[in-house]
DNA sequence: GAACCAATGTTAATAAAATAACACTAATCA
DNA sequence: TGATTAGTGTTATTTTATTAACATTGGTTC
């Protein structure tokens, strides 16, 4: 099955406003209840869900736990996965801090960073390696993923390293444009440039 | 002239790519030099630059200096228009720290907290004040944008009340989706889905 | 100065994403 | 029971974004 990039995305968060409706105690949604939640459009989330292959209890809309198994299936891999947050600075905290009592196929299994304060401490629930140990962390860990956050100017510098050692998939949340050899997923996101968006739009909105 | 949202983003990428430039003493710059320190494609960048109706000079290339000017007098407001980081947390902090040393035409001028460790401090290069404050600060300091870093639970409340007192942008990267007036400029970012995101992809490839 | 060249600006084609249209189904109810 | 309805699954259409194609232009080379 070869889902649509943005269609991965929705999933995620399908999953996750499920899992509040089963909190809520809430068995069955409707399309337009879930699409109500996330603030977009009821056809958006059946063509989705057809995209997977899931069909609703027909009249009660979707049974909320199948359907949360339904996406995990698809976007968890069998076994879990193991991360790792490179630089472990305000934004690296911020993102160890989502993994926090999270239990789900996702591990954050270690953070790195050069700076001796954090070094062999736990910091947001991971501990902290010093950039030299990724080498033979990653394969010890078997990390496959690693979240980037580092200062900018050091960010193709680990990269290349990460990439020597074998990892899968990078998101990139520096300033710094990366690129990396086919075969590993590149996922970027530059907080400035929305910044930026924002005051851009609300401007024109103004005029 | 009504840009589409992507150019806007490589619009703010490409001016700053060309300030690199600059400090590099590079003074002209083709359009594949451009695209290829962002890894995307020439006619990306001559298509984009054709919207906003900018032409190079010569057969040098475009000029870097004009060009970031051009750029800045299509996304930039005229008068700087202020911002406030609301939830000093990790990832406030993160994102505040963008600005520290930054002249450009968005301002941070303030951030929000109930922490009292954190208030009236200064964190990140600006000054904390507590959220029951942003109702007269939204005014006194003229604050357009508000950058969303609460904890989930609180996004609903503190988006009301920004939306109350006449917030024109919102940039959201709580887990919650936020909906708003129209009029009001939403732009929101999940890492966790982002993440989740490259963990499916990684996992797709392998298999 | 003629032939070529490198890079551009623009139009045309393709791909990706979102939206609309609609036929179908099982529960509801007159 | 048979019309009605609410919600679905799917196909068709539209919109948005990217990529390809190409004619044009001034510079370079012989």
């Amino acid at each position: 099955m070869k889902l649509p990039g943005k269609t991965v995305e929705r999933l995620s968060e399908y999953r996750r406003t499920l899992l509040e409706c089963l909190t809520e105690k809430r068995n069955f949604i409707f399309s337009h209840d879930l699409a109500a939640r996330l603030h977009i459009t009821a056809v958006q989330v059946r063509r989705d869900l057809m995209l997977i292959g899931y069909s609703s209890v027909l009249r009660k809309g979707y049974d909320v736990m199948e359907l949360i198994e339904t996406i995990s299936k698809i976007i968890d891999s069998e076994e879990s996965m193991n991360v790792a947050v490179i630089g472990i600075g305000n934004l690296g905290r911020a993102v160890a801090g989502y993994f926090k009592g999270k239990r789900s196929k996702l591990n954050l299994v270690a953070s790195f960073d050069n700076d001796l304060q954090k070094i062999n401490k736990v910091i947001s629930g991971v501990k902290c390696y010093p950039y030299n140990d990724i080498e033979h962390l990653m394969k010890e860990l078997d990390i496959r993923i690693a979240i980037l956050t580092v200062p900018p100017d050091f960010a193709r510098e680990i990269t290349e390293e990460l990439v020597r050692y074998g990892i899968k998939g990078i998101l990139n949340f520096t300033t710094i444009p990366l690129n990396v050899p086919s075969g590993i997923y590149l996922e970027e996101y530059d907080m400035i440039t929305s910044i930026e968006k924002v005051a851009y739009f609300v401007k024109e909105k103004k005029i």
